[in-house]
DNA sequence: ATGTTCTTGTGATTCACTTCACAAGCGGGA
DNA sequence: TCCCGCTTGTGAAGTGAATCACAAGAACAT
């Protein structure tokens, strides 16, 4: 089932997901497309759309039971486990990462952080040790890490991701701001905090220039 | 000219300007549709289509100028002067977004910084001192605020967001994990952590479950 | 001049995602 | 049992973005 999954509907079902953990520690029992719709901020039709795209969970007439689409998503996402990742670079961003609440909250639990500026080393943020990179390999392989977080300065970038590919992730978020290149295969998103922004400048300005038409 | 640019062109632009800065830096003269595309990936096709939308900057034979059409897009992005911004709620990534260094770099400048613990207010971080939310208003009329960044714990985003958004905000760039809702006409992005690394985690299950067929 | 080579700018086409619209089906009441 | 109100699931239609493909034009060599 379910054959190419876009990019866009897999974060609308992380939404979804979302909402329903809430829901459902509010003890509510079902809920509307519709009211999913609502609260994530799509449509009615978009939610029954991507649902039914991996099977037909809900009851006609009634709507989704809220535990079980919540196992359901789960179970799609690959959430129904916890996830183990490793944090490639201790500068401002990393640091941040490494005492970030929501992770554990949300199933995923940073084991590992690495770092080449030796004055970092052995000192431990959030739980968890600083190495150096050449403890990499060994750090990946024991505690099975598949998804590293590159939050180092942009030069190293592309070496920490391909130092994390081999050895073994199998995903990268990347902080930096540069294109990576990754052999075919891996995973790859991106979060560049100066290209949002640059984003918002731009329908900012737009919006206020008087240059054309009405709308 | 140019009438709805959609959010991934805008996005483009961008990175064709971050790659442009760095040629230029790098006293290169001229590039050509295909290296701008190789070296932020996407095609030599996009890369004109999305340049023609504003007009015609390159010389047929030749390729871009590569000083011109940076002119170009710093103008067409509305990143021909600095911009000012925002920080709400310093905790772990509000501080982190205080010290990153690539902020001033690209033209942002963090002007005012709020969070509602009384044991942060008055301390300084990153040059930037720590002021509580009842001068929000006042510091963003002063420093002609227009871009807020939401940092604060999900409880307390939209109440942020929407106190900077009658405070003169045009612009929201969202951290916390929830939907918010605003007035027409504010731009908003989104920078969710965990919703990336859970589409990286549907990536890596979907590639390793052996359930449907080759490619 | 003329031809060759290169790259842009852009209509036409294809592709993918979203929206629409409605039959199918469930539950509850009379 | 039969009807009615409600919501799902899903083909069909619509929309918008990415890709294709090629004419237009620029430089340069001969």
């Amino acid at each position: 089932m379910a054959r190419k999954t876009s990019d866009s509907t897999v974060r609308r079902l992380s939404r979804y997901l979302r909402r329903l953990r809430k829901l459902d520690a509010q003890d509510r029992k079902v809920v509307s497309s519709r009211e999913l719709a609502e609260t994530t901020g799509t449509t009615a039709a978009q939610v029954r759309k991507d649902l039914s795209h991996f099977g037909s969970f809900g009851k006609r007439g009634q709507g989704y039971s809220v535990g079980d689409l919540r196992v359901h998503l789960e179970e799609i996402l690959g959430l129904d486990h916890r996830w183990t990742v490793a944090v490639l670079g201790i500068g401002k961003i990393g640091s941040a990462l490494l005492g970030y609440g929501y992770f554990t909250e949300r199933g995923f639990d940073i084991a590992a952080a690495f770092d080449s500026d030796p004055s970092k080393i052995g000192s431990e943020l959030g739980g968890v040790r600083i190495q150096p990179l050449n403890a990499l390999e060994e750090a990946f392989r024991e505690h099975r890490i598949s998804i590293a977080i590159i939050a180092t300065p942009v030069e190293a970038a592309q070496d920490a991701a391909s130092r994390a590919v081999s050895a073994g992730a199998r995903a990268i978020l990347n902080f930096a701001p540069i294109k990576l290149s990754l052999p075919e295969g891996v995973a790859l998103r991106e979060m560049d905090v100066t290209l949002e922004l640059e984003g918002l400048c731009y329908l900012v300005t737009e919006a206020s220039t008087p240059a054309d038409g009405p709308e």
